[in-house]
DNA sequence: CTTGCCTCTGACGTCAACGTCAGGTTTTAG
DNA sequence: CTAAAACCTGACGTTGACGTCAGAGGCAAG
């Protein structure tokens, strides 16, 4: 399929599918004319780029371990990146949960003043 | 307290906090020469300020909540705001595990590769 | 009083993950 | 064949949360 196609499935910018490739993210065949062609598996790349990208693990992490994941086969000293990348998104994880319930607290602190105390309303 | 050791003490940089303020987020009082000084609520108020940083909570977001943190009061309008950012901060949960997930299955992936098959060792 | 560290206000630099525009080629629909 | 739509390669713009540097003042110690 072409770009645009790709694009339409995965829900990324042309402009991003293009930024993949130039960080060595996601290859492509070329066309006589120079047109990106890919394969059916590109949409399940993509969707694995953006999910590692939306951990925020970085580009350049992410170029290292997609042939791993491809090939299902890692040095030991990547498979201790990726753990180290698991273990830095549980501490994520715990940071947002907290953020969570912190703002659950304000919100239900706000709740109660609402209905005990005075309201919001001016007076 | 200076804005060094409220620094030190948080654990964020001098720069930092004084973006804070710029984006009002947090308030100082001024000393005769102008240099701020801070009360020991600060420190409180400054990692309460990391943690929706790190939630991804827009600052202008943080600027419009905050105030209702303090004094526990909010308008129905805001606390429908934290209520979507709260389910903003829980769809990104459900991203980083779903990733995490990811990640450990292509772990232990390789590790059953490395076990069962050839191992990654050139050869 | 001076030395040395802390602080001040601008103001420009940075980095990632794209957006956007320019100017040109290719593919497709009619 | 022609016009529209999709594609190409640069290359510069954007946003957020600061980093960093310049130049100038403030403050406690000796």
């Amino acid at each position: 399929m072409r770009i645009g196609e790709l694009a339409a499935r995965t829900g990324v910018s042309v402009r991003a599918l293009r930024y993949y490739e130039e960080q060595d993210l996601l290859a492509s065949q070329r066309s006589a004319s120079g047109q990106r062609r890919y394969a059916e598996g590109a949409v399940d790349r993509v969707q694995l780029i953006q999910q590692l990208y939306a951990a925020g693990v970085p580009s350049r992490s992410i170029a290292d371990l997609l042939p791993c994941v491809v090939n299902g086969r890692a040095t030991p000293e990547l498979l201790e990146r990726l753990s180290a990348e698991q273990a830095r998104i549980d501490s994520r994880i715990e940071e947002l949960t907290s953020a969570r319930d912190r703002l659950g607290s304000v919100i239900s602190n706000a709740i109660a003043n609402w209905r005990t105390g005075r309201s919001c309303r001016p007076g």
